[in-house]
DNA sequence: TTGAAAGCGCTAACAT
DNA sequence: ATGTTAGCGCTTTCAA
């Protein structure tokens, strides 16, 4: 492979010092027509590349921002960070794909990225705890569904009021046994306000509320078979609020086991709501959290962040009940 | 925000040169306990982080490989970027994510990073043509179901195969009436070849193929108009193979306007079988193309480009049918 | 309008 | 076992 060509080359196959064509390249001070002339002529001759990575060392910037979820393989994820990513790139930052597979120590070393001045920011909604870094830095990061630190803001869709509608909608379709799935109880994702929601509503109507709890990261093998154990344990089921539309389907699929046809004899309401999700679900009801909402949301607060302003406040956007066949 | 430590504060509070506390930190050659103590004190206390990009610069290496596909808000590709992110971290790369959009310019920014030493390597499965850059380029691009240029490897699923698997299972159904869709006509994509194994199935038992086009990148709603328009103008179809499972999604949903039940009077296969696919509509029987395994091949290809190895050759990988309900 | 020189933070020859 | 020095490729004072 050849030698590298340097603005060094450049400048010299054009007669003139480095910092001459350093200017034209950035358009910047006084240059003379001829001497714009010749430095472009020399750069085409030498297709002459700028070293973006010595540029980066002198600004002291990358405008590189990372993404730091569980998957982009999940049709919430997805979306979410094709949002972001469509965003980022409008304003000259390039993403960074970074799937922690709920590994702290993947998770750990994107952290790393952002110290090491390799990202100016991140944006993180994985679903780790005790991750020491977040508490030491002031560095940017914004946070989507998940609470991390005092510091660091978060952006979320308005869960407990996705739970009230998802709720209320089944108890309009006549069920009488509603069952909720969610996360196992934790205090770092506000995930719990849809249980909180859901147990708000039976407790109003005096009923008893029923939550079976799956991992977000165990197979869908190992789900299924929770699912099962609830049609076992309650076969007077006739509603379920699940927490996320791939659970929801799941559940349905399940349901079919057991010989419940729905919404004839099992009414089922999903949340999230993601494109693709409606494109090979579509029969699901749920509810759409405001995905190009919130990435508009924690972009703002990550630049702002970035730019060193002080004014960056934790975000909650509406949620909208899509009505469709399954409720 | 205050000043940054770099390393020669760190080696000034251990009373040390830059040098020794750059071997301390990079594990190389003599070092005494006590210095390697004194070094590491100092860089508790200061909190010091190594600078990525003042490294990447010194070896002319940023470890990062950017993957262009036109979203990642896809079944297909959203498995498939997942896939090589897991490789590629494992091996110590970070990876960019370059949704094209089908933007030949958003195209072109990503290979230019690619000649700007940002990133050591490129993953293209965008489906733009006429971008000049690649023709002149020898610099290490792996290319994943599309032709690109004559140097460039391609890495792609047995697509004819694929066709061949797909209309048999339609035959044997007893299908009369078989249908096909596809990209428009092109001579990059190795889709073409699903069409091309149609087409040879149909001429062999003397019938007369019929293809619907639909583009990638247009909106649900006008792929759904073109499928209308397939019912209303072959009422008499039986079978369709689409080149995708969400247009074969699409065609079951614009079935059931015209009242065909899926399977009793059409019968539909898809293809790609993604891992979302399988999880929302577990009911398509597909095509199941080998994501894992042709990430596997994009990352060694894509290795050896960057090692400079020159036996990197373009490679074809086994499909199979997932036989479910639908077909 | 242009150039010389310093420096971004790091690592590696080449001493000693 | 440790230090001196140069240099990766770029941009920007400062001076002319």
């Amino acid at each position: 492979m050849k030698k590298t060509i340097t603005l060094a080359d450049v400048a010299a196959a054009a007669g003139v010092s480095k910092t001459t064509a350093s200017r034209v390249i950035n358009h910047r001070g006084y240059l003379s027509d001829r001497t714009i002339k010749k430095v472009h002529e020399a750069m085409d001759e030498l297709n002459y590349r700028p070293n973006a990575i010595a540029r980066q060392l002198f600004r002291q910037k990358s405008n590189l921002v990372a993404l730091v979820f569980p998957t982009v393989n999940d049709p919430f994820f997805a979306e979410l960070e094709a949002e972001l990513e469509k965003r980022f790139d409008k304003l000259g930052y390039q993403v960074l794909m970074g799937n922690s597979q709920n590994n702290p120590t993947k998770e750990q070393n994107y952290l790393r990225l952002l110290l090491n001045h390799q990202v100016d920011g991140l944006i993180v909604g994985s679903h780790n705890i005790g991750i020491p870094e977040y508490a030491k830095t002031n560095r940017p990061i914004v946070s989507i569904e998940r609470f991390i630190g005092k510091q660091i803001p978060v952006v979320s869709a308005d869960n407990y009021q996705g739970g009230l509608l998802a709720v209320r909608q089944l108890l309009k379709d006549g069920c009488q046994h509603i069952i909720h799935t969610n996360y196992p109880v934790n205090l770092v994702s506000p995930n719990e306000l849809r249980r909180q929601a859901y147990e708000d509503l039976m407790h109003k109507y005096h009923r008893q509320p029923v939550t079976y709890e799956v991992s977000f990261d165990v197979s869908d093998e190992e789900k299924e078979r929770v699912f099962r154990e609830l049609f076992r344990e309650h076969p007077e089921v006739d509603g379920i609020f699940a927490d996320n539309d791939t659970n929801a389907s799941l559940i349905i699929r399940v349901g079919k086991e057991f010989g419940r046809h729905v919404p004839e004899d099992l009414k089922v309401v999903g949340f999230d709501g993601a494109a693709i999700t409606q494109k090979l679900s579509p029969e699901l009801s749920t509810i759409r959290q405001p995905i190009p909402a919130m990435a508009d949301k924690a972009v703002e607060l990550l630049l702002k962040l970035i730019n060193g302003k002080e004014d960056v406040k934790s975000a909650v956007l509406p949620v909208k009940m899509i009505y469709s066949t399954t409720a």
